[in-house]
RNA sequence: GCUGUGGUAGCUCAGUGGUAGAGCACACCCUUGGUAAGGGUGAGGUCGAGAGUUCAAUCCUCUCUCACAGCACCA
């Protein structure tokens, strides 16, 4: 190989440029600079790519290198050289395991393995235990790019089929990189750390094991995935696995049973038996988006659970979503075959049933109409999660039909209706996501550009930005999904606004235009909380069971501290209903500190005390949820507070 | 649906090839106590369902079911 003379110029973060021979690389431009950086380098950012310091360089480029305060690339090699670390301590325990592939992913990285016998729990420590020893030894990580046929002849001769599989899977026909850890190799794109020594020891921790299919593909065989997690420091990892137990903590399925919430049982899988309590909260929502609903225009509409095959057929639910519904066949004396009817597992085919009814002018358009529909799908065993996902459930649906012309208001419209509601419920950060044209798709391109057009336009009117998901929406029509952050910074998918040109047509909907010829509506079927089920879980987990006040099942328990005071507690507590307040009684023979207790734990958010003091002089001694003190009011002013609070916000 | 782990009192969990135990909750009694557990007594279980092995099964085997974790699914 001829010396290659050619100069390049690398500007840094600073502004400065400094001249070096093309081909050199980070690592060497950091000892250039000075002895310490060049210990404490992992990586660079070279034209704003991240960049291994092994990497040569060959043209005019800025570069910045990476030590471990640059957060987001210090992460991604931490954790991308544990998988690789946790790779070969596996294969060095157990010399058959078969590796696949290991990402980075979340808070850690995974790694796929192909073993006869899965991994236990106490793997798990005999792998971490193996890990810190590589680590502690420092190896060095070195990488080489090696021709294709000589990558297959590696892993066919070693006897790692799924590294073939992968090679065949890479596309172009460049060179494959590899990377060493030490005496280990994996076929990796990089980039990595310089050497082992730079994980930090104590800062990952093997989370759990769990099967999965290889490349994501439920024909082929079942691997064993390890999880870990890992961040900069010790710290770092203590404060995500605070986060994992205040998770915890907040788990619906937990605080539903403690709060006499719901329940749910092996007869009825994935359905929810709503108690007094859980009920409150979900006929409270309700309610509150029923006048939401109202005050933006639409219609309510009730409709059929049980429904003919034939409708299914039609709307194309019986041949795309059949497995998912439940059937029904009744057996009738007269007929000669069993009626076969299924389960609504979406209301929008009913809606339009009620569209169709009696002719329509496009002077009844835009027609909302919303249902509080009751679906019954059948979810995968596996797919069920406490409240969460669910086999029935109620979807707060509404159709809007419209003609093409006014789809970007009524997005528009939806958008702002949506932004209220999240507000109310205590979610001010929210995102909005538009899917736009798949690659299998009906439709002209004329008509997705216009549809396309109108969401994001729908959106930057109603002054929201949206992040955009290419070959993502639906084959017939593009579509906006709205994701929620809650209180521990987890995201959640809850509202949707879906076009839809096709069941309209296909349902045979129509109405009367200007021109006094039929036209088929655009429907947009959308949804804000999505279902009441799921919401409310995420609305328990995100307020961890202490609902604000109008929401909240239990609003008040009015406790005596002496049984004198039992007639007066009976009195405040008769008021407080009478002033809408949800406000129960606890007049037991058991000492206030039982009583605030149990009710704290049961997340009551006033506690109203009362003594002989109290009695005397007509006031009470409240007590806030999560506060240690008391405050003492009188009646009148404590009845006139709360009320403002139990007060729905949209009534306020 | 797939892989793995589980199912014992309302809840959280011990336990054993010879039909079961704790704490909390519950009931009753004593206690009238000022803001996160006062004391005593008592009741409560077809050990998820079915089949098999065995003199004998909550315990071992198989099937089913539900739950949990992950994967797949969420037109």
């Amino acid at each position: 190989m001829s010396p290659d003379l050619t100069q390049i110029s690398l500007t840094f973060p600073d502004g400065s440029v400094r001249s070096y021979a093309a081909g050199v690389t980070p690592a060497e431009v950091a000892a250039s600079i000075a002895v310490s950086l060049a210990k404490k380098a992992i990586s660079a950012q070279v034209n704003g790519v991240h960049w291994d310091l092994q990497w040569p360089i060959t043209t005019d480029a800025t570069l910045a290198i990476n030590t471990m305060a640059d957060e987001a690339a210090a992460l991604e090699l931490i954790r991308h050289d544990l998988a690789h670390v946790m790779a070969r301590a596996v294969q060095e325990l157990w010399p058959d395991v078969k590796v696949t592939i290991g990402p980075v992913r979340d808070h850690g990285w995974f790694y796929d393995f192909d073993r006869a016998e899965p991994f236990t729990p106490e793997d798990l420590g005999i792998i971490e235990a193996k890990m810190k020893q590589i680590i502690n030894a420092r190896d060095p990580v070195k990488t080489e790019l090696w021709s294709r046929e000589d990558t297959r002849r590696h892993y066919e001769e070693r006897g790692e089929p799924y590294k073939v599989e992968l090679l065949d899977r890479i596309p172009g026909d460049e060179d494959i990189r590899m990377y060493w850890h030490g005496p280990w190799q994996d076929l990796c794109r990089g980039p990595h750390l310089q050497q082992t020594g730079q994980l930090p020891a104590d800062a990952f921790k093997l989370t759990h094991v769990a099967g999965a299919y290889w490349l994501g593909d439920s024909s082929r065989p079942m691997l064993q995935r390890i999880y870990g997690v890992a961040f900069r420091n010790r710290d770092d990892l203590k404060a995500h696995m605070t986060m994992l137990e205040e998770a915890a903590k907040r788990d619906h399925r937990k605080l539903g049973r403690e709060m006499g919430l719901f329940h749910m049982q092996e007869e009825a899988p994935g359905q929810v038996f709503w108690h007094p309590n859980g009920w409150t909260i979900y006929t409270t929502l309700q309610d509150y988006m029923r006048r939401r609903q109202r005050a933006d225009g639409y219609v309510e509409v009730n409709t059929p659970q049980v429904v003919n095959r034939k409708l299914w057929e039609a709307s194309g639910h019986w041949e795309s979503y059949q497995e998912n519904m439940f059937i029904v066949e009744v057996d009738e004396d007269h007929a000669r075959e069993k009626t076969v009817n299924a389960l609504k597992p979406m209301n929008c085919p009913c809606h339009v049933q009620i569209f169709n009814v009696g002719l329509k002018s496009y002077r009844d358009l835009p027609l909302r109409m919303a249902e509080f529909g009751s679906c019954n799908r059948y979810e995968p065993s596996g797919a069920l999660h406490g409240i969460m996902r669910v086999r029935g459930f109620t979807q707060d649906d509404g159709h809007i039909f419209c003609r093409e012309d006014q789809i970007e208001a009524e997005s528009k419209k939806f958008i702002e209706f949506l932004s209220r509601i999240y507000a109310d419920l205590g979610f001010d950060k929210w995102r909005v996501k538009l899917s736009t044209r798949p690659e299998k798709r009906v439709g002209t391109d004329a008509s997705w550009d216009l549809m396309e057009t109108a969401l994001a336009n729908a959106c930057t009117a109603a002054g929201c930005a949206y992040e955009l998901f290419p070959g993502e929406g639906a084959f017939y029509a593009p579509k906006l999904e709205f994701v929620l952050t809650d209180a521990i910074g987890r995201d959640w998918q809850c509202g949707t606004l879906q076009l839809d040109p096709n069941i309209p047509a296909r349902l045979e909907a129509s109405y009367i235009g200007e021109d006094g010829a039929k036209h088929t509506p655009y429907m947009l079927h959308r949804a804000c909380l999505g279902s009441f089920e799921r919401f409310i879980g995420i609305l328990i987990e995100n307020w961890a069971g202490k609902l604000p006040f109008w929401l909240a099942p239990r609003q008040v328990v009015v406790a005596s501290i002496v049984s004198d005071a039992d007639d007066y507690a009976h009195e405040v507590a008769t008021a407080l209903v009478e002033a809408g307040i949800r406000a129960e009684l606890d007049l037991r023979n058991e000492k206030i500190n039982y009583k605030v207790r149990e009710h704290s734990m049961g997340k009551v958010p006033v506690i109203l005390a009362l003594g002989m003091r109290e009695v005397e002089e007509r006031t009470v001694s409240v007590r806030r949820l999560g506060e240690n003190r008391t405050e003492t009011q009188d009646l009148a002013t404590i009845i006139a507070a709360l009320a403002a609070e139990a007060t729905p916000p949209d009534l306020r």
